[in-house]
DNA sequence: TCCCGGTATGGATATTTATTCACTTATGAC
DNA sequence: GTCATAAGTGAATAAATATCCATACCGGGA
């Protein structure tokens, strides 16, 4: 008998302070007890699940999907963003939109930022940053050398740039090819002071924006401005990779796929990669979800952002998909 | 767009807040902003409804019943039991279980109870009060004379007594007939010394139990050990009464109705009662429905104890039918 | 009967949360 | 452009809430 009673006291307690909005000391002096008493009533009320609290995400924002990324890949934080279009354009420049946001909202004073500069997510990203007036970064270190010839080179180097410009912070760039000649040649480069400095910066990185590129044959030759062969590429995918980061490429659990081309590449490795505080991955598109699961898989990073459906996508081959329905 | 990034951030504060259970301090490091910001985000999150507590009814308790009664009828308390059987005495022995648990919870040190002797429901209450071990009342005072003939009367007395043991009270007797014969023979009662410093104690009631009756003859006449007639009955009935407390009666819309015999009760008035701190009515079962809208309507109760059919029918009344169907 | 472990209580206090304040930045009128 | 206004921020602090502690009480077994 006194447990419905008890019941029905902390019912009302849970009414008065969850709907009415009332403080406790005021409960307790309408009831007649002690301010301890109801708060002990309170935490029963959820106990007994005589409360319920439930979230719900607004429109356009994915709570669920980011929840269910989260905790299968055992990222810190995920980001999904909605995209009306499914062009990889569209995509990309919603996750750059993400991204810079995210980073406008999250970057710590003294920050040293790394950035593989040529992914268009990244360069979107960049697009979208506001000039940060207080707190700024220390260092925007570029942690992949350019791409193509020397002339479009200036492309990373601008980017770079312009990210330091914009966090306010000093550019570190790495003046040199992403993918060098020989294994020989990177040594060289590697030898030259300036490049040397941005290297032994890599250790320090606090925060690194990784764009995640998928093993597809045109896009990735385009991108690459040629510096290596349709030969090396096949080379690469033959030995199951799915996508890069920085070059570095891995299958679809995350191994890292090892071949001749990896020597030749200035940049960032996956250990070193793994050893930064916050990576946060960007990507999205129908293209790149194999890509981003292996990416996932390598548990380097820490944050992604991406896209509804690609999210979607992710958890399917996770063998969630019987969960999708839930996640629209 | 940075309204929609801002909405996701709310709904992920809100998330880790109320799901995940995390510290507004951790929550502000693990985003990196500050602690005041989580704070308000929670609040807007509340506001934009992105969470929403709902607080439930357990089985066998009637928060929304309460509810209803309390707003509509501006009481400062509600408590509706469950009772599986219609019949009046079980719905007296529950309502007085709740009363007894009411008091035993609520009840301040010195505290000054008044209890209308003889109602059924209060005696259940006083069976069923544990002896207070601390926080003791002051008095318990009998606000209606006893009724029937001396030996009867020795009822009232008892009850007072039992109820003043138990809480620790002196109790204070009103050794005088609920009715007296006559206007003239009320003064010469009133003239009593005891009588007399118990009805000065009238004013200083903090709390006080009312058994709400109704007119219906058979009972009423039982109850009454035939100290008025059934024309004196047929007088107030006529004069539109429906229901009474401490023998002050009233009509269905809580107007006190005024005959004779008023002049010849010896207890506390309707504009007495009206003047205490907390008035507990007590009462339950179709026969008494009439007489318990009555008695809410006269404004001078503070909390209502009552069962759950009840409760249903007092709300058809009052012109909330419609809302029955969340009552079940 | 008395004593013991388990549970509940309110007062005091530690912890957590909300609000204030001073300041910065964004926005819009002129 | 300049100014005023509005909106947002974090540090400090006020306010509210949770917890600790000492105590009281209940039920059960010696």
């Amino acid at each position: 008998m006194s447990r419905l009673n008890e019941l029905r006291m902390i019912t009302r307690v849970a009414q008065m302070y969850h709907v009415e909005g009332l403080r406790q000391a005021d409960i307790a002096e309408h009831l007649r007890i002690s301010q301890a008493t109801v708060s002990r009533m309170l935490k029963k009320a959820q106990d007994e699940e005589i409360v319920r609290t439930t979230v719900v995400s607004p429109p356009g924002t994915y709570g669920a999907l980011e929840g269910a990324l989260r905790q299968h890949f055992g990222l810190a934080e995920v980001i999904v963003v909605e995209c009306a279009e499914d062009r990889d354009g569209a995509i990309m420049a919603r996750i750059g939109e993400a991204a810079a946001h995210f980073l406008e909202t999250t970057m710590q004073p003294g920050e040293i930022i790394g950035v593989s500069s040529w992914s268009e997510t990244i360069l979107k990203m960049v697009d979208n940053i506001h000039p940060m007036k207080a707190g700024k970064a220390r260092y925007v270190v570029q942690t992949l050398g350019g791409m193509g010839d020397p002339a479009v080179q200036t492309h990373a180097t601008q980017l770079t740039t312009r990210l330091a410009k914009l966090t306010g912070a000093e550019p570190r760039l790495l003046t040199a090819p992403g993918v060098s000649q020989s294994r020989e040649a990177k040594l060289i480069m590697l030898a030259d002071q300036y490049v040397r400095e941005t290297v032994d910066l890599f250790g320090k990185i606090t925060v690194a924006f990784m764009g995640i590129g998928s093993i597809e044959p045109s896009r990735m030759l385009a991108r690459s401005g040629n510096v290596f062969s349709s030969k090396e590429l096949a080379d690469v995918r033959d030995a199951g990779a799915v996508g890069d980061m920085s070059l570095r490429f891995f299958d679809i659990a995350g191994r890292p796929v090892k071949t001749p081309l990896d020597e030749r590449v200035i940049g960032l490795t996956l250990e070193e990669i793994a050893r930064i505080d916050r990576v946060i991955g960007l990507a999205g598109g129908q293209s790149k979800t194999n890509a981003i699961f292996g990416a996932l898989k390598t548990g380097v990073l820490d944050v992604l952002i991406t896209e509804k459906f690609t999210a979607q996508r992710l958890l399917a081959m996770a063998g969630l998909a019987p969960a999708l329905e839930e996640f629209t």
